[in-house]
DNA sequence: TTTTGTGCCGGAACAGTTTCTGCCGGGCTG
DNA sequence: CAGCCCGGCAGAAACTGTTCCGGCACAAAA
């Protein structure tokens, strides 16, 4: 129960002092705010509302929150944050850390600031380095989706790793030789998960890999109508394409549509879905499907009973399940098909063959 | 400046009663409590920490915060909001009313008891009462993409009445005679606006109303597909849908490929978009836009520079614009056409025919 | 009648923050 | 060189909201 009073009696300074360290007023001695920092630190300081302990925890992301382009990873993964604080009745704030956080405080200091004792935290390509310092500075804190070999950071994620390469399996047993990668240029460990199914699959099965089928772009929608062109656009071309990133797989799909490409007589076409939106195309998307709404709720479930219960030492590095669903975009190839096939022939297909779940 | 103190001296109570009235604790006296909360609303009380103010608003949800359904409405709104809380540095904290409200306390009691100053509110078919209660107990708030009579509600809605009847206009225009309009069976008043926007687009060209060309369901992706096969299955059947739901109008796009009827060659779909979902589904849709991002950064900046500049009493009741964009989903109707467009033909028609924006 | 219990509230203690004040050293000026 | 001023820095005090503890009054039970 260390108070900011308690704290400075330790260090013989005022409670205005310390206050003035965890608020970041900038008339203090450098080298007292570094012993009030590395004190609070050590002692695992939380912030009071009066006499009560404040209940919110955080979801901060480095840069603008929740934008648009992320797709509905960031709704359905608020969605689940907000059910799982249910049970011990803490609140959610929205952090920006790059809008918000002074350069010269930490990050501890930042939460504290903003009275949140814990943060759920959004990992991005570019700020792995932010998480670890975080992780560093024993606020409690867990990543969401994204895996980390430093031992005091925690994490849930989804492993992606079975569901995709069963996923490219499925494609090589419909007979695809000759198929595309579409990923990320900058890998999260999600992405490189994905990668590897995609190499280990056709490895297994005897294939050659060749890297003119893997491109690397930014991440969007834009970036699947590049992926669709550039792939048909081979020499030989690819009768078959996973692509990582849902946006991206979008993309690929109105593009593919809108040069007149039937998915999938002429390509078949694997993605990746975080809620529903498989489901809201058509064909229905052949896909990985990762909860992300699910490890919302584990998460924010997690970091706020490790809070409750006061355990600072509580350790999670939880990977889910994800899960493999074969859907209206994967048939053989055309090539060794043969046969034309309209939509509506499609249709029924798609009406034989019931979505299969294949847990990973 | 009014402390709990203060008010506890007006009353000649003790600190704690008044503290123990905001927390909503059992053991104070009926009378009491509602002395003291009647004295709160009175005196505009706002919590502070220690000697600071707090500077955190809410975006509140009757139910369940931020649901997946709601599609692309609610992260392009919470994006919009994050930006408008920049300049005065306020904090968001999600709120869900129903799960943390105590029946038994009041909404400026709640309020205040999560500490925050100001709530931005998410209004559907079933709470407004308790919006209009809200805005009675002169709590700052501000209600986002609904309209109010009652005057002491503030708002800000996008008015989506003269772009529907222009996008109608634009069907008739095309040669269309019996179009079909879809819409939520709870109407807000929004969706009230696109279909005068309907029936008055049809009244000024002379057509007569059919009301069995008029649907109402539940949102969501599956009414969209309902939609369709009803439509469809007149014995007189459309040529043209008006989907008032940004969900709906996808469902009924996605059944239309699934049945194979080709839009817009067989049926013109007319839409409604939050964001740029539009752009991603092929044809491009043809869509009444509104910026619900705009409105969350509109209402979070007045919401707080109200708050920062100590106007109890300002009003809002601002409506901004929506457009109408003509892209690929809307061409005469087949009968007039009397000719067969592939979509390969389609794709050229739409090179041809940039979007324009046409402003309301 | 006495005892016990409960509803209700005040005092005090304690949480964090800010304002006011003062110390102390350095630099400028007469 | 003396005197004055000024800025950096920190503590005391004042003030905010909350909770714990105790007490008063009234009702119910023994």
């Amino acid at each position: 129960m260390p108070s900011v009073r308690a704290i400075a009696k330790q260090l013989s300074l005022s409670p205005a002092t310390v206050s003035r360290v965890l608020n970041n007023h900038p008339d203090v001695d450098e080298a007292t705010r570094e012993r009030v920092l590395t004190r609070i630190n050590e002692v695992g300081y939380v912030p009071r509302f009066g006499r009560r302990l404040t209940n919110v925890i955080a979801l901060a992301y480095p840069d603008e929150p929740v934008r648009n382009e992320y797709g509905s990873f960031e709704p359905a993964l608020l969605s689940g944050i907000m059910r799982g604080l249910g049970e011990h009745h803490f609140d959610l704030k929205l952090l920006s850390i790059r809008r918000d956080k002074s350069p010269d405080e930490s990050y501890s200091q930042f939460f504290m600031r903003k009275g949140i004792r814990g943060v759920v935290l959004r990992c991005f390509r570019h700020n792995r380095a932010m998480i670890t310092s975080i992780a560093e500075e024993k606020f409690p804190s867990i990543v969401i989706a994204e895996r980390f070999e430093e031992p005091q950071v925690n994490f849930l994620r989804a492993d992606s790793y079975p569901s995709s390469r069963r996923a490219v399996e499925h494609l090589i047993g419909l007979g695809h030789r000759r198929i595309g990668l579409a990923m990320h240029n900058v890998a999260d460990s999600d992405h490189a998960d994905r990668r590897r199914g995609y190499t280990d699959a056709l490895a297994a099965a005897g294939l050659a890999h060749d890297p003119s089928l893997v491109m690397e772009l930014p991440s969007g929608f834009s970036a699947g109508e590049q992926v669709l062109d550039a792939m048909l656009g081979l020499r030989e071309p690819v009768t078959a394409i996973f692509a990582t990133n849902p946006m991206t797989t979008l993309g690929i799909m109105r593009r593919a549509q809108e040069r007149g490409i039937l998915v999938p007589r002429d390509l078949s076409l694997l993605g990746v879905d975080d809620s529903d939106v498989r489901l809201h195309v058509w064909p229905r998307l052949t896909a990985v499907t990762q909860d992300a709404s699910a490890l919302g709720l584990e998460a924010a479930h997690w970091l706020t009973t490790m809070i409750a219960k006061g355990d600072r030492d509580a350790v999670c590095r939880r990977t889910i399940a994800t899960s493999f669903e074969v859907n209206g975009t994967t048939a053989p190839p055309a090539a060794k098909a043969g046969r034309m096939v309209g939509p509506r022939m499609l249709r029924e297909e798609q009406d034989e063959e019931m979505p299969q779940e294949v847990e990973a």
